[in-house]
DNA sequence: CCTTTTGTTATCCTATATGATAACTTTTAA
DNA sequence: TTAAAAGTTATCATATAGGATAACAAAAGG
């Protein structure tokens, strides 16, 4: 293993930073698959938004992570892009 | 197919019927996980509320469909159940 | 270049998600 | 059969998600 996945595996121990580094690895999937289905829509924020009655404004905001969006809110998205999004887990 | 199939899938060619079917599916899919979270996990509805920093009222109202949850709340029960959770996403 | 489209940021307001408490019902198990 | 544990429901207060508007920045394309 590299000196940087070992100081990464000995800084997620600290149950401070492990925390942090969960709900960021998960807020940063949960965006990326935002993306991704904007993306194989090919549609632009200012479509979707319209799809979902909203402004772009608010799309932009919950691509750049500075929001905390509601099951609804999520599932808006998705159906603007023509997909049904669905919730998983896996063992942490 | 059988008739029952066969007259589910009529209801969904209406528009709104379809959207409402898909909101519903969407929802009952998410409690359904967690639900199968808290089972995994062998805990009671209000040992996970103390391990959200809530009531075990709370964690019934998401159970019961009565909620609205967000990202930081579906995660926050994932973790209560040791587990980290996932969005995806489907053709609908 | 310049223009248009697309994306970003800040801000305010309102609707609503969530925390909290309490009373009640159902289930479990002794 | 009854006491304890687990789950449900209602309600209120407060924090915050999400809608709206506007002004700016970045990218795209002529």
């Amino acid at each position: 293993m590299g000196k940087l996945q070992k100081l990464k595996q000995q800084a997620l121990q600290n149950p401070e930073v492990r925390q942090e580094y969960d709900a960021l690895s998960e807020e940063f999937q949960m965006i990326d698959k935002l993306l991704q289905m904007r993306s194989a829509a090919g549609l632009t924020q200012d479509e979707v938004a319209r799809r979902m009655g909203t402004q772009k404004s608010n799309v932009c905001r919950l691509e750049k992570g500075n929001a905390n969006p509601s099951w609804n809110t999520l599932r808006k998205y998705a159906h603007a892009c023509g997909f049904q999004i669905t919730m998983g887990f896996h063992t942490a």
